[in-house]
DNA sequence: TGTTTGTTACGAAATTATTCGTAGTTTAGA
DNA sequence: TCTAAACTACGAATAATTTCGTAACAAACA
């Protein structure tokens, strides 16, 4: 049986994590470019940060010539299930369905997305039966 | 017009507000009863906890008495909406559609639940035609 | 061969968040 | 009135997170 770890990314250590899951595998330098557009900060605050997720776990790397290439240890849905039921738990009151309705009022979903939920959710129901 | 607020509620301030919203209203004794259960702590590091909320302005208070009774200072919705925005931002690459497919893909919602949720969904829809 | 450029490693400072102890106040009851 | 119980205020310790400077090394190249 794997040990279940329960991961938890800092704030800083998810966006890392977010661009890795874009880019499948960078280097410490891709991911400091698009880490400071938007917070400007060091090159080695950035290599500073991934060693650290490598240590612990969240990331693997391999050598490529002198320099490391990182990539995500940990499967994006499956980091993304937690965070969620982490977020439900505390802030939705462990209701989902609240917080689905949450997400869809804010004039954050285009009318094709909305379709393709109602899509999904057909299928689910339909399941669930 | 009013300065835009990007307040930002730690994990334990978020707790601590989660507990408000349900109850209104609440004594520094009630909130603690309540997170304590969760993961015990000492009476005062709630109560420091609340007075810095306050300081920030997540919270106010009245005198009632000899005690105070706090309540939350920013709206559920709004704050919900602030944290669920980031969230899709950084782990879901902008997709509140994405998001809200993780969620009803995890089991995270109850068939009732599912069904609140296509109501809501056929209304919405109809509106943006 | 030097020198510049780009990299990793790593200690440590700076910042932010959490926890708690102690002192002082108020209230209620003996 | 005195004492005990339940508060608040607040400084400060601790822990966690983020940031950065410096050293060491390797590759590119003048």
């Amino acid at each position: 049986m794997t040990k279940h770890l329960s991961i938890k990314p800092t704030e800083s250590e998810l966006e890392i994590l977010a661009i890795l899951w874009e880019k499948g595998t960078a280097s410490v330098r891709e991911v400091h470019e698009v880490l400071t557009q938007k917070k400007p900060s060091g090159y080695t605050t950035t290599l500073k940060l991934m060693q650290i997720m490598l240590e612990k776990g969240m990331l693997s790397r391999e050598a490529k010539g002198k320099l490391h290439m990182y990539q995500p240890a940990m499967k994006k849905e499956k980091a993304q299930a937690q965070l969620l039921a982490r977020m439900i738990d505390t802030v939705f009151n462990g209701s989902a369905s609240q917080m689905v309705m949450q997400a869809l009022g804010q004039h954050k979903a285009s009318t094709e997305e909305l379709h393709e939920i109602k899509a999904y959710l057909a299928g689910l129901t339909l399941k669930k039966k």
